[in-house]
DNA sequence: AACTATTTATAAGA
DNA sequence: TTCTTATAAATAGTT
């Protein structure tokens, strides 16, 4: 089109100023194709342009971000832009939600909420072993604890310590009913979580959900930016 | 422009047939204005519509494909399409991380691996209640597995399960050292891996290192579909 | 899917 | 750049 005589021949325009006239006619025309399709159709189009210089020029069709677009864009065409770019980190977030999902499972085990049965008799024999090494390591820590706490005295006062540490033998390991009913919520410091949870419930802190909660871990603050972030990419309206 | 009295008025297209009609027309037409700016100015061009049931037509200028030029479209507009999505994976990843850290910490403490000494003794006494009330459940599920097993024949015969029961007891209990050494690689079959290790190594599996390692766990099929997929976002000729 | 009257886009000129 | 306008190109309505 276009004042000549004869067919305009599609070919790289050498002179510079005329390429720079046409490029913004053309740019100027070809956003108004794509705004009518979308109108005329209510087809959903997005045209990015650079310029040979690098200024970009941009449309998505109205309700929609860049972001959006692209998403459905990978989504209908079964494709993925940037999976590569995550590929590493899915992977590592499956592995790591694999150890979770083990870990778990182990502690289900140790405490008898899960399912013994897939054990053989020798196994559960050595299972058991190795509770009672537990058992006494944790004995043996509490008997340190009680001496380092309330240090033995002298010899002839001796008969004072055995008799407190009775006393909280019977405290300590008979207060608390086996399913907890009534357990006090102390504060416990700085101590695991998970162990603060065993100790005050009587089972593994999360285990029986599939799903660990953990309340005090930071909330990702991406959540808002990226609802903000959307409107970045919005149409940017070029043409007249 | 058209055969009609008047100018067109932009509008949606109620009759689906004729929308169906200049949709196919008009996404001909702004395709081939697109290599037309392509062409005449080297201007970089990418287009991608979806019809309204769907349909996608996409175009991106020739020498590149469509990531390059949305890595490109990111990189000079100094926007993030995709940033937002990574930061989420990043996240869960943390966090996925931080539970397996204190899983690992509490099988630890479980088996007196770990420093105990951040618990009261009264914490100390119900962690010991909770072992012994696991020891419990483990003699129960081992006694009820050897009864499965070697179920109890007529009254008559009772003193013959005794027998191989205690016999069992003295070969289970006291036949792996406490450290293991020289401890049997026999095949568990089934029975999950970290508490198989458990019962071999008699310590938790993997909790020593800080990583854990699943060798056998499925590797992702995408990997390599991806790097093929790239070629799938190149330049669509759909016009003459 | 073709045809063609007409509108629309735009190349060249100012 | 922007306007003007002659002309090519696109396409709406029709076959």
């Amino acid at each position: 089109m276009g004042r000549r005589s004869g067919k305009l021949v599609i070919k790289y325009i050498e002179n510079s100023t005329n390429r720079k006239v046409t490029y913004s006619k053309r740019k100027k025309g070809i956003l108004k194709k794509a705004r009518e399709l979308n109108i005329l159709c209510n087809a959903q189009v997005c045209l990015i342009m650079f310029s040979k210089s690098g200024k970009n020029t941009e449309y998505v069709s109205p309700s929609t971000t860049m972001k959006d677009f692209l998403d459905r864009y990978q989504r209908e065409t079964n494709t993925s832009l940037w999976e590569a770019q995550y590929e590493a980190l899915q992977e590592e977030l499956r592995a790591q939600q694999e150890i979770g999902r083990r870990l778990k499972k182990e502690i289900r085990q140790r405490t008898g909420q899960d399912d013994l049965s897939e054990f053989s008799i020798e196994e559960l024999g050595r299972f058991e072993k190795n509770l009672e090494e537990s058992l006494e390591i944790v004995r043996d820590r509490k008997a340190k604890k009680v001496e380092s706490c309330y240090p033995v005295p002298a010899d002839n006062e001796g008969y004072h310590y055995l008799d407190f540490a009775q006393k909280q033998e019977q405290e300590f390991f008979y207060a608390v009913p086996s399913n907890n009913e009534g357990g006090q919520q102390a504060d416990y410091g700085s101590a695991s979580s998970s162990i603060r949870r065993l100790l005050t419930d009587g089972v593994c802190c999360d285990c029986q959900s599939s799903e660990i909660t953990f309340q005090h871990l930071p909330q990702p603050s991406y959540t808002n930016l990226h609802k903000e972030a959307g409107g970045a990419y919005s149409y940017n309206q070029t043409f007249a």
